[in-house]
DNA sequence: GCGTGATACATCGTATCACGAGGCATTAAA
DNA sequence: TTTAATGCCTCGTGATACGATGTATCACGC
């Protein structure tokens, strides 16, 4: 798959994945795996970056004698989801240009 | 709209905006306007690249005094964006994700 | 004749960013 | 005791979109 394509995907991604429950790097990577393929570096430089925007806050844990970072979603972070939805419109717009099919909607 | 989103759509958007005709740097920016905000320093960078891949083909020629190179679109381009397409289908399982909302047809 | 905007091309430097390669530590299975 | 899975992290590199800037022509208004 085009890496360029991803890239507008992944911030959205990671945010999804944390949204309905608070969740940590290893696991968000298996649970978008079967959808996205991210290696870890990718994700742990993605997480800092959205903590850094304040979108998602961390909580550290103990879980069987190994740590844990929880992250969990912000008020910012839900509004990056949508934003990206109003940004898809534009997306298919673009998507239709490319591939010159109509849309009957529009 | 965030940047990133684009930035797989380039590469295919123009192509498309040369597919049914032979075009020039100016010409295209216009044409891809309604649809996606190009600089022209991107759109140059972008031709010489798929130049490079052997995408298209340019012919330089005088129009009215003023100089004007022609792109035309090659079976790898074509190929392309045919592979544009097959992505996509990926991509729109990852808005799904992202999205949560249920794809009937899946 | 002179400025301005449209037409048309190009280069350079910068910032962003995904990712591979590596590293560290624990637990469980082989 | 070696391997795989779990769990985290950093660093360097390459790709790349874009603003700034530059060059040149033509048409138009004043």
């Amino acid at each position: 798959m085009d890496i360029q394509l991803k890239r507008g995907l992944l911030d959205a991604c990671v945010l999804a994945a944390i949204k309905d429950e608070d969740s940590y790097g290893y696991k968000i990577i298996k649970d978008m795996k079967p959808y996205l393929d991210m290696s870890e570096s990718t994700l742990y430089t993605i997480l800092k970056r959205l903590e850094a925007a304040k979108m998602l806050t961390v909580r550290t844990a103990e879980h069987e004698g190994r740590l844990r970072k929880y992250y969990h979603i912000e008020e910012p972070g839900l509004k990056r989801i949508e934003e990206f939805k109003e940004d898809w419109k534009e997306i298919m717009a673009v998507y239709r240009f490319i591939t010159k099919e109509d849309d009957p909607n529009e």
